[in-house]
DNA sequence: GATTAGCAGTCACATACCGCGAGTGCCAGT
DNA sequence: ACTGGCACTCGCGGTATGTGACTGCTAATC
């Protein structure tokens, strides 16, 4: 089997490959580390690692580069997970320190984690399902047509427009308006989604088909779990990381902005709730991403409702840092959002 | 000057150029269109719109490509503006057609628009500035943290958290609630913000210092001109065409993730209120991106409030089916969140 | 005067070739 | 188990060469 200074040569070879791109030979293993081995027996160290499809050649005679299943060893093992520098965690206090508003925060938190990774970076809309309702409000925007407002507990407000066949009198608004408040405040969005499908558990109405609508577009409004939206920042940085693909980044990025993808990809890492997961090349291949790793983590906001956030980059990535950065982002977004 | 086949020969060099992205040749020309003339004619046409620097060689022996004077001209003079055809009308149609809230739509347009001009989109939030209150909401989120919502008769919601030092009596909120709603409903943004500003008009309160924050808060939501978000889609789009940039795209995509630079052009651009406005290469170098064009146009929502949208791609774009998918797109959008 | 044919000249690009050097694998010796 | 030595491999950068697409110019033609 691999010995105790094999591990320890995959993981100079990760760092060393990861900090230079290119491919590590045993000279420079001898040169830049203390093993107080000679080069030849580092190359046989490097032949079993080899064997175990941890590391590979990219060609017959040059430097030997990672395999997935050695960065996954890597992950798994040999990352010390060091804490973020004085730096970094400054920034995230500069950046988050400040209140905002919901959406704002996620957007400053989206690019906090760019720039502390250097990679292109994700955070998920809570969910919504927890939630209650805490207020509705419908805005007449104009004769045949309304918005309709719905203020969760949470922190969210969701907000739709609604298009009338004919003009509602304003009595009725006003009305409908009362009753829908006295009727679902408090209620859990489940709870509040099966009392508007019942039928007309509000009583009957002058203009029934409009009030019909209304609830209608309520309802799809309390059952949106909008949960799958997400938003992302640092694209860029995956250009700067170009020459680590094969191909083209194109189709790289097209799945990353077709959320779809993202979104299931996200639902399948979230086995691990709290801690940082670790997806890696390969194992990202069903989401057209086979060159690429992601890290996320879950964070939690009022009221427990469950998200997830990460970074997106190639293979090649300081798993290291940036596993701290998520998890120190995700930690700090919970306390953030949460019930202190 | 230049004669009316010189520009027939322009208009042609852009449209060859910008379909196969290889410098254009006398040859060719003559090939593929019926000018009735020989290529040394045509040669001869070539060197009087060099001249008139409207088209330049890259090297010495090389067909010609048209420069940013060049691709000015023709939009100013050449372009037809051809109606989109029946599928992309269509797709509009698909795509904005479902009624859905401001965010969404917003969102749809984006994609819409990238998907039409196969450019990086984008898409203004509408200006606050003419909406009128329309409700004050405060959720508490927990002892000592509540939501301040404002809706606004334009469809527009804006959020934000509030901090408070000390938790605030249930009584006072509520009674903070009336007093607020009742004081700004059916104002101006900026009447509110001003009546805001004039200390305690609301009269005086138990927990003076939390009510000064909450009404703090409130100021500068109703200040805060939200016209300063964005939204983006089609990155992939600029690595698509990534050969017609003559270093990397790295700064261009940099300069997009700044909203701030692209909030700059778009003022900048806003003098065309509605038509279809064109910024060519070097015209944005300010911008730090002088190899890229960018076509806006404004669009209003409701109550007569504006926003522009747009796209931005390299220089060497279709310009006539962008531009015509621009206005279209804004066109449509007016309808769609405008008074009808 | 505008247009044309012909021709020499230019230059990017593709191809082939060559030498260098980093790095390996193996083997015999400690 | 480790090391030094050595033959071998192969990607990469640089140079040389041939090819072809174009142009600019000149002199002849309508």
């Amino acid at each position: 089997m691999v010995s105790d200074r094999s591990l320890e040569v995959l993981r100079v070879i990760v760092q060393d490959y990861v900090a230079s791109r290119e491919p590590v030979g045993s000279k420079s293993i001898v040169d830049r580390h203390s093993f107080g081995v000679s080069a030849a027996t580092i190359r046989n160290d490097m032949a079993l690692l080899e064997e175990e499809e941890l590391i590979a050649a990219p060609h017959t005679s040059s430097g030997r580069i990672p395999t997935d299943k050695g960065y996954r060893l890597f992950v798994d093992h040999l990352a010390d997970l060091r804490p973020l520098s004085a730096a970094q965690r400054q920034a995230i206090e500069t950046f988050l320190g400040q209140s905002a508003d919901l959406d704002e925060v996620l957007a400053r938190s989206v690019r906090l984690l760019s720039q502390l990774t250097h990679q292109v970076a994700l955070v998920q809309y809570p969910s919504l399902s927890r939630a209650k309702v805490r207020h509705i409000e419908l805005v007449p925007l104009s004769e045949t047509r309304l918005l309709s407002v719905l203020i969760t507990d949470a922190g969210r407000v969701e907000q739709r427009v609604v298009d009338l066949p004919r003009p509602l009198a304003e009595p009725v608004l006003i009305e409908l308006r009362a009753r829908l408040n006295s009727a679902l405040i408090g209620l859990g969005m489940t709870e509040a989604a099966s009392s508007l499908t019942g039928g007309s558990s509000l009583g009957p109405f002058e203009q029934q088909e409009a009030v019909d609508l209304i609830t209608g577009t309520l309802r799809d409004q309390v059952g949106a779990n909008r949960q799958d939206r997400l938003v992302m920042a640092g694209a860029a940085n995956l250009v700067r990381t170009e020459e680590d693909f094969t191909g083209s980044i194109y189709p790289v990025l097209e799945a990353i902005e077709e959320q779809v993808v993202l979104l299931r990809l996200f639902g399948e890492m979230a086995s691990d709730q709290h801690g940082v997961s670790v997806s890696i090349g390969r194992e990202n291949a069903p989401f057209g991403l086979a060159e690429t790793s992601v890290l996320t983590s879950g964070y939690s906001s009022q009221g427990g409702n469950l998200a997830r956030l990460g970074v997106l980059g190639p293979t090649r990535m300081d798993y290291s840092n940036n596993m701290a950065a998520v998890r120190a982002v995700a930690r700090y977004l919970s306390r953030l959002l949460g019930e202190n």
